[in-house]
RNA sequence: GGGGCCGUGGUCUAGCUUGGUAGGAUGCCGGCCUUGGGAGCCGGAGGUCCCGGGUUCAAAUCCCGGCGGCCCCA
């Protein structure tokens, strides 16, 4: 493919992995031309889309009396080997350092593959009395992860730029378990404003961290057909307790332990926005998360060059104060900008021509719909408001629908069988360990989780024993 | 985890079978002419042919290893 198809992409519809890879190239947000298998550069635009992304995150976090703080990057082996899941196979994705300039290290020091271990070093110092808890902290910072399976840009990579994770320290197992329930709420919060559909499911036994409470999982469903893990919130009980000491002493100065949750996201929460919005003209972005709102491109014609450029930037001017408003006022053709801004999602363009100086109008195009119309200047602001509001709710319809089609509910083992792998499934389970291993084994895929309850009192049957299934499991092919 | 494909100026590629001057398009820079959905013309710059080793008088081309990328299946 040549640069004359600079903004041009393999149809999502044929082959959405190259489309995808496309996308982020052609749209500038990353440069995936980086030596570093799983790595990849963060360009201007990508940044600031991920940073507007980010702080919806953030301001939910603040809202709900979570601080963010910094904990460092780096962890001794011996602090590391004391949690749990390094046990389980987890030693075998870790970065280590060993070498400090042309001297071996005397401990080994990994890369933060995630930071409970980090954090609770130093918190069972920070954590003495009951008046310390509860403690809500997060920070957002690159982790580090050697993913053996193949990796793919922003959604397996081996170096994750931006997790937000969150930690939290409760007197009472219960505490931790209203806890589990805010983070979970943040988290459908912050998909509902990237309009992102997504599923929470609790994860089967089987499938949760060995020695962890419960563990409750978002998930969504990507073009191809595959799951996609969104985000998880775990309670961990008191588990990390006995390995960190994380104790506190309670009012009648008995010793307790300190529950703790841990919860995260990452820049996947992104390539979900871009993958279910996007089409074959690049990306479709939200107007509250798009990096640039709006751009007026200049239409000059022979003769009015100057007024032409002179009323665009009268635009730009009324619009600069209240929107993220770009000028494209380079030397290219208007078919070229109109092409290149489309491919970076911006929602709208004005288009300022001889006609609109002349009438005193403007052409909006809003890129959702691919629609022009035309508004006089002074119902410039206005009509922006309301268009903004149109393209959110479009958008948001479109997300129903898109989901809609992608997923379906079973009722028996035949019909998950008819549907999987180009949807993901959901259908009745009664919960029992047997019946979900036999599920997997006949479909051949594992069961991304189960909707806790989301059935009682509908009468409808587990697909393998029969009996009456208060569960709604979700079952696909997955990253 | 299993199988397959691939790596040549910024980008897309020809050349590889049959070893012998790296060619094109696009993009980039300068100029002219233009501008309502990827304009055109003239001039110019830009290359460790992914890396390392081997075979050879001679390697982008053949062989081995590594790194990187993609696709399909689990």
């Amino acid at each position: 493919m040549s640069e004359r198809e600079a903004f041009e992409l393999t149809p999502k519809g044929e082959n959405f992995s190259r489309w995808f890879d496309e996308v982020l190239f052609k749209a500038e947000i990353l440069d995936e031309r980086y030596p570093v298998k799983g790595m990849y550069v963060w360009l201007p635009f990508g940044y600031e889309l991920m940073e507007n992304v980010m702080n919806v995150m953030e301001r939910l976090m603040r809202q709900t009396g979570h601080k963010r703080v910094y904990f460092p990057g780096v962890v001794p082996e011996g602090v590391l080997s004391r949690e749990f899941r390094f046990i389980k196979g987890f030693e075998d994705s870790i970065y280590w350092i060993t070498r400090l300039g042309k001297q071996e290290i005397r401990e080994k020091l990994a890369l933060r593959p995630t930071s409970e271990a980090i954090m609770y070093e130093v918190l069972n110092r920070w954590i003495t009395s009951y008046k310390d808890l509860p403690l809500r902290i997060y920070q957002i910072v690159p982790v580090y992860r050697y993913e053996t399976k193949a990796t793919r840009p922003m959604l397996r990579v081996r170096e994750i730029v931006f997790f937000k994770e969150g930690h939290t320290f409760h007197a009472t197992y219960e505490d931790a378990v209203k806890q589990v329930e805010l983070e979970v709420w943040i988290y459908k919060k912050f998909y509902e404003e990237l309009l992102v559909p997504y599923v929470v499911v609790k994860t089967t036994p089987w499938d949760t961290f060995p020695g962890a409470k419960y563990n409750y999982d978002l998930i969504t469903i990507m073009p191809d057909g595959k799951a996609l893990e969104l985000g998880s919130a775990i309670n961990f009980g008191d588990l990390f307790a006995r390995t960190y000491g994380l104790e506190y002493m309670d009012e009648n100065g008995q010793k307790r332990n300190v529950n703790t949750t841990s919860f995260g996201i990452s820049e996947r929460s992104l390539a979900a926005l871009i993958a279910i919005h996007g089409d074959d003209r690049g990306l479709k972005l939200p107007p509250k998360l798009a990096p640039i709102q709006i751009v007026v491109v200049p239409i000059p014609s022979k003769g009015y060059e100057e007024k032409v450029l002179e009323y665009a930037k009268e635009v730009y001017n009324a619009l600069a104060g209240d929107y993220r408003v770009e000028l494209d006022d380079t030397d290219e053709r208007p078919g070229y900008k109109f092409f290149k801004w489309e491919m970076k999602g911006v929602p709208v363009r004005i288009e300022v021509g001889r006609k609109e100086y002349e009438e005193r109008t403007l052409t909006l195009f809003r890129r959702d719909k691919m629609e022009r119309s035309l508004v006089p200047f002074d119902d410039l602001g206005s009509r922006i408001e309301s268009l903004f509001g149109e393209i959110e709710e479009e958008m948001r319809r479109q997300t129903r629908e898109y989901f809609e089609k992608r997923t379906v509910h079973a009722e028996t083992v035949e019909e998950i069988r008819e549907n999987v792998g180009e949807k993901i499934v959901s259908f009745p389970w009664c919960g029992l360990e047997e019946c979900g291993h036999e599920v997997e084994e006949e479909i051949g895929y594992g069961i991304l989780g189960y909707e806790e309850n989301a059935l009682e009192g509908r009468g409808e049957k587990c697909v393998i024993c029969g009996r009456e299934a208060k569960h709604r499991a979700w079952i696909g092919r997955s990253y």
